[in-house]
RNA sequence: GGGCGGUUAGCUCAGUGGUAGAGCGGCAGUUUUACACACUGUUGGUCGGGGGUUCGAAUCCCUCACCGCCCACCA
């Protein structure tokens, strides 16, 4: 290609180098290369899901680290797959399977059911895959998992078998939360609470051994008043001592006001409310405890749906609970126990999923005591494993310290299933018999029937980071280097992961964790379907190609802080893209690029030099922030690097050197072609498409810049005569704009010369002045504005245009500046605990800095003598 | 109730002891032969409030306020 496009065009160059790239194999691991591993488990996207911005900041990140390591000489797994989902991806199915066939899945029946949740997934799945292709993600797509598939699921299931006859894994009837939706249990992590605004219903007992006696009972579910089996108090209130082991008549059901006893039990918070509580040991975890405690019986009023049954009697059976708790209180005003009302707001549990009110349920579960969980603490406390940032490490701990058992059976059909098995009796299949089972994965024979529950989708993605590889595979890339997540995953993968990992490998799943921020809409709210505020990563890509998206998102993506999405900030990754594009278009203008270009072989000019520097100083930069996770800064070292030291300042002082043949220009082409081989390298994990675009364009090819080392630092050393120079053009455009010259109007600057070496550089200066001519001069030509510079006193000399008196006047109110500097500055040397206390370098610095105040007065001072 | 994060220019954010910064926006000018997805210049801030440490604080300490998140069985 000898010609660039005007602007770059992402959708032309996309597909063709992801797909050239594919072909070339360049993203599939080798666990038989020599070279250092670097491993990356993809965190699996629901097999439902479609691409989000968090999957878009997520991947991203994990596909520049793996680059940014095929680069720096890795061996690279980036593991790609996609996790069942259990409840998500079987709603999504019984969803379409109402609107289109009005069927429930008991209409199809599990075996049937089941086959069209794999249907859709088959046909829809993939969704996801393709849309991180987009993106540009190097996974290596071979090795892709699901966690349903036949092997994976095998391990799933031996690990629970493995875990039961350890005695970890065990059955119970315990209080669990249920959606009364889904009609599943869910673990504790799986509810989310929220502030909801209610009543604070009081209603009030008699003590049926003192008449006359009533007991005030505050309560937020009166609908679970029939299910309630006892009255507790604080043993140590002084107000109901004496009435602890008598009774109240409990006033609902009408049919069945039952006597039940008022128990003492130190739960109950006397500043709460009346400090009555009502106990319902079937429908509250406290009231369970209290239940359990005092030998209350149990009273189950609801159904598995919410709806209520017949214990609850006739006036409630088949109500939901929220229409029930309407009747309970018309039940309990008919009555005329009713004391009041309030206005109440306290903390509801909802399912994550379905989102709606769990119910606290009675029921017989299959639970898992977590293992390894000090080995796990300690992991991280010690730093095996390392956390970016590091303040989610108490997070993580906190949550160990206090941890729960995990409920990990589910009432689903999709996922899983839990390798138990049951002797079938003959003749008696109603399971009350202690049947024989058998804890296994392969059926024990015909006459045996399996659990019909699932495993929570949980319990096989924490195995993900060592089950999704073979031997081979995980001899070289396990343990794994990096995991990317987001923070709200720390409870249900990341730790969960570790334990398994400890368990199963004895060691460590992977030695750093980087928490992404969430990105959040411009006013700060959460992205979310339902609110609209969540653009289409595709649409994006489509309106600013992969690169612009990933660059710009990165861009603004602090370490560990949420992320205020605002499209803007993409279209400037796309106009970055485009910029150095141009950059480039440039160069090629000048003749063929020399790929081997080296400016060390050159005779430089000062600006040639500087920029070699600071490139060296971008390196670093980009190295430390890679080091320390910080990608917005890359972004941001690569940006200032190639927009304001190559663009602004030296591609447009280099124009000077490109009016002549020469050493001068020979230097400054090989300088711009190592320049450029560079930034591509390093930008190429950032933006691969416009990286590999170039790099191919330009010649650097014909091997993918994906295969081409990471740039060192060549030990370049600042030329500090061009930020002295450029600071003086600075200066110049400002006397120029003062003036209100228009940019296109080109006139006769003049220059008295502080400095020898600038003679050589008059070209460079008159370019960048857009000037007509420039000639030096020995003093101040008459009627001329002044500018003191570094590099010398720069002259407007304007003929009628600047009125001297103007330009005193300018002078002036500059020269009032610069004293006003100086005054601050000597200030400051004045103070004799300043000279005395602070570092020599500081005080140094001070003098310096006054010096070069002063004697710019001094120049502002003559340039003012000399206009009289 | 506990814990964590945040508060710096109109907006989004850098800046962990030494002259308060960037990008965008705004304003003014420019089709200067890479780029109008651009160029040039410029305007914006008692660094949330108060106290303390220090020669010196956006930066360290204390405290308060507000915003957000996480954890926790107050019915």
């Amino acid at each position: 290609m000898s010609e660039l496009a005007k602007a770059y065009e992402p959708h032309l160059v996309e597909d063709k180098w992801y797909a050239w790239w594919q072909d070339l194999g360049l993203f599939r691991a080798d666990p038989s290369s020599q070279k250092p591993a670097y491993s990356i488990v993809i965190p699996p996207p629901n097999v439902t899901g479609v691409l989000t911005l968090g999957h878009v900041l997520n991947n991203t990140i994990q596909d520049i680290l793996c680059r940014h390591a095929r680069q720096t000489g890795h061996e690279v797994l980036w593991l790609p797959g996609t996790d069942h989902a259990g409840i998500a991806t079987q709603t999504v199915v019984e969803r379409r399977l109402r609107k289109e066939e009005k069927k429930t899945r008991h209409d199809l029946g599990r075996e049937e059911f089941l086959q069209r949740v794999w249907e859709w997934k088959e046909k829809h799945g993939g969704i996801i895959i393709n849309q991180l292709k987009k993106l540009g993600c190097s996974c290596d797509w071979g090795r892709e998992r699901f966690t349903m598939d036949e092997a994976y699921a095998r391990k799933v299931q031996e690990v629970f078998v493995d875990l039961h006859a350890k005695g970890l894994i065990y059955r119970g009837k315990r209080m669990v939360n249920w959606c009364p939706v889904s009609l599943t249990a869910l673990s504790d992590e799986e509810v989310i609470p929220k502030p909801q605004k209610g009543y604070l219903y009081h209603f009030k007992v008699e003590v049926i051994e003192k008449p006359g006696t009533f007991l005030e009972i505050a309560t937020t579910r009166p609908e679970t008043i029939m299910g309630d089996t006892a009255v507790a108090v604080n043993p140590k209130d002084p107000r109901y001592t004496g009435l602890i082991g008598l009774h109240v008549r409990r006033p609902l059901p009408l049919e069945n006001q039952a006597e039940i006893p008022i128990v003492g039990d130190e739960a109950v918070d006397f500043e709460f409310g009346t400090g009555v509580l009502k106990v319902t040991p079937a429908h509250d975890r406290v009231d369970y405890e209290i239940g359990l405690r005092h030998n209350l019986p149990v009273i189950d009023i609801l159904n598995p749906d919410g709806t209520l049954n017949e214990l609850a009697g006739e006036d409630f059976q088949g109500l939901d609970r929220f229409e029930a708790r309407i009747e309970a209180v018309d039940k309990l005003k008919e009555l005329g126990v009713l004391v009041k009302e309030e206005p109440h707001e306290n903390n509801v549990g909802f399912s994550e999923r379905a989102d709606v009110p769990i119910e606290p349920r009675l029921s017989e579960q299959w639970f898992l005591k977590y293992p390894k969980t000090a080995e796990a603490r300690d992991a991280v406390r010690n730093h095996l494993i390392r956390f970016f940032p590091d303040r989610w490490e108490k997070v993580y701990d906190h949550w160990l310290e206090n941890i729960q058992d995990w409920c990990i059976s589910r009432q689903l059909w999709w996922g899983h299933r839990i390798p138990v098995w049951t002797k079938v009796e003959a003749g008696s299949s109603n399971g009350t018999a202690t049947a024989d089972t058998r804890v296994q994965v392969d059926s024990p024979g015909d006459d045996w029937e399996q659990d019909p529950d699932v495993l929570d989708t949980w319990f096989s993605s924490w195995l993900w980071a060592h089950d999704t590889m073979d031997e081979a595979t995980r001899a070289k890339f396990y343990p794994t280097s990096a995991l990317v997540t987001g923070p709200d995953i720390i409870f249900f993968w990341v730790a969960r992961m570790i334990m398994a990992g400890l368990e199963y490998t004895g060691e460590v799943p992977f030695r750093e964790v980087y928490f992404t921020g969430i990105i959040r809409d411009k006013q700060g709210r959460k992205m979310s379907k339902s609110l609209g505020n969540s653009p289409d990563p595709l649409d994006l890509i489509a309106k600013y190609g992969a690169d612009g998206l990933r660059f710009g998102l990165l861009r603004i993506a602090p370490q560990g802080q949420d992320i205020k999405f605002d499209e803007q900030q993409i279209v400037e990754g796309r106009n970055f893209c485009n910029k150095f594009w141009n950059a480039c278009r440039f160069r090629l203008l000048h003749g063929p690029v020399d790929p081997q270009a080296d400016p060390a072989r050159h005779e430089l000019s000062p600006f040639a030099q500087n920029l070699l520097a600071r490139l060296d100083a971008t390196i670093r930069r980009v190295d430390e922030g890679y080091a320390a996770y910080r990608f917005s800064e890359i972004a941001q070292a690569l940006y200032e690097f190639v927009w304001s030291d190559f663009c602004d300042q030296f591609i447009e002082a280099a124009k000077a050197d490109f009016q002549s043949e020469g050493a001068r220009r020979e230097g400054t082409l090989a300088t711009i072609d190592c320049v450029i081989r560079r930034v591509l390298q390093l930008l190429h994990p950032y933006a691969p498409f416009v990286t590999e675009e170039l790099w191919q364009g330009l010649g650097f090819g014909p091997t993918s810049i994906m295969q081409t080392p990471w740039p060192q630092t060549a030990g370049w050393s600042d030329d500090p005569r061009a930020p002295q120079f450029f600071e003086a053009v600075s200066h110049a455009r400002n006397l120029r704009a003062t003036y209100n010259v228009p940019s296109n109007k080109r006139l006769a600057w003049r220059i008295e010369p502080a400095a020898g070496w600038l003679q050589s550089e008059l070209p460079v200066l008159s370019v960048l002045l857009h000037a007509e001519s420039l000639e030096t001069v020995a003093s101040a030509p008459p009627g001329s504005a002044a500018c003191p510079t570094a590099i010398g006193t720069i002259y407007l000399p304007l003929a009628g245009v600047v009125d001297p008196a103007a330009e005193i006047r300018r002078l002036a109110a500059e020269m009032k500046k610069v004293e006003a500097e100086i005054e601050k500055v000597a200030r400051k040397l004045a103070s004799e605990s300043f000279v005395q206390n602070a570092p020599a370098d500081v005080v140094a610095e001070h003098r310096q800095r006054q010096q070069d105040w002063i004697n710019r007065l001094a120049e502002l001072e003559r340039a003012r003598t000399a206009l009289g």
